[in-house]
DNA sequence: TAGATTGTTAATCGATTAACAATC
DNA sequence: TAGATTGTTAATCGATTAACAATC
């Protein structure tokens, strides 16, 4: 299992793309595929499909192919996708709220048991079993419960400090959707949703077309 | 300005950063830089910060460095901050409402005109001075109003069925928040937020730094 | 068996980093 | 001028693709 030490990010970021595929495979009571054919769905060559897959352990039959359920569930493994996590959100403004509505935490066993924020107004609702709580609170209830990812969805003026706060209480996984980079100790891990990031590329691909097209005219 | 044709997504994809650090060094009264301070502050290296900046134009000054407010005017001007988008949301559901209420539009003259969705609850409601409409009247809409960029926030199984529509419609840019892959004519820029990808890579990692963890133990 | 497709090594490609001449 | 830092070319690194032997 060392080799899970050095797989590059660009591997594990399609994985899930994989894993979704064969769950749709599945779906259609298809329980064979190829890399041919799941080159075909997700647009990665077949090559780097084998490739990627290897990283991990051959789970295909040579001259065969993969069988479907199995390879979803050997990705499923690699992922963590087999175990439980429990989320806390803090902020719980419009993403907050989003998030902790979002219904891929169904995808697996994700259970959102709680959200905070200081706003008077918000303390107290409920949004699907998870209680909006007062931020006063929050290093108490991590003290209690163990949670295993916090997601950040607080204004980017006190993501850092939000950030902090939740690695001192043992947080080391957490969902950054503050636009914002957290400065973060080694042994914590930060996945960002950066959507300005996201928003300015696309503007920059659709300012690019239309430049193209207007000089084809 | 030919070379913008071949620019790497890899460098589109840091601009934003660049020109978010920019800003902030803009806030901080601080109007000159250089690729090394740059550097500290992004992560990325003065070398790589050099070589991107260089794919547009040379914006610095030998044995000085860069000017804060014109570097970041110039990469202002080659994402295209410096036009105005009209956009519109299908979709009106938690994440279409969030979107709705997203403060980074703010940053520079996007305007966010309808949100449309099918569910008469929501129709006729207003989120900052949009209105949600039923997706019936869609079309005619597109018709009348020159849109720029549409953000899908519907469920993935009307998605594609809904960007089909848009881009028969003139639609050129999708944002695309359901978690499904578009299959979009070449001539159409799609820019996905896959929330489910960043979760299942948060997830490996989490796990992964748990298992290096109880090794050392 | 013949055909098919994996697993894996080798070749290619592209992106990042290093180095340094140009020059402010 | 001397010092500093860019712009740019060359070297390195890593990721993707191609090729093919292994084998079901």
């Amino acid at each position: 299992m060392d080799k899970h030490d050095r797989i590059s990010p660009a591997v594990i970021r399609r994985l899930p793309k994989y894993y979704r595929y064969l769950g749709e495979l599945t779906k259609m009571g298809i329980n064979k595929t190829s890399s041919r054919e799941l080159s075909e769905m997700t647009g990665f060559s077949a090559s780097q499909i084998r490739q990627d897959l290897n990283n991990f352990g051959g789970f295909g039959q040579q001259g065969f192919g993969y069988d479907v359920e199995n390879l979803r569930n050997e990705i499923a493994k690699i992922l963590g996708l087999d175990n439980k996590y429990k989320i806390i959100i803090v902020g719980a403004g419009n993403i907050g709220q989003a998030i902790a509505n979002y219904t891929g935490f169904y995808e697996a066993d994700y259970e959102v048991v709680a959200l905070f924020d200081k706003n008077p107004k918000l303390i107290g609702m409920s949004i699907r079993n998870a209680m909006i709580m007062d931020s006063d609170d929050l290093e108490d209830f991590l003290e209690k419960e163990k949670i295993d990812i916090a997601v950040i969805c607080t204004p980017k003026s006190v993501s850092q400090q939000v950030a902090e706060q939740l690695v001192r209480c043992g947080i080391h996984a957490i969902w950054n959707f503050a636009p914002k980079d957290l400065k973060m100790p080694e042994n914590v891990h930060v996945e960002n949703v950066h959507l300005n990031e996201s928003l300015f590329s696309l503007t920059y691909y659709y300012n690019r077309m239309n430049k193209e097209k207007s000089k084809n005219e």
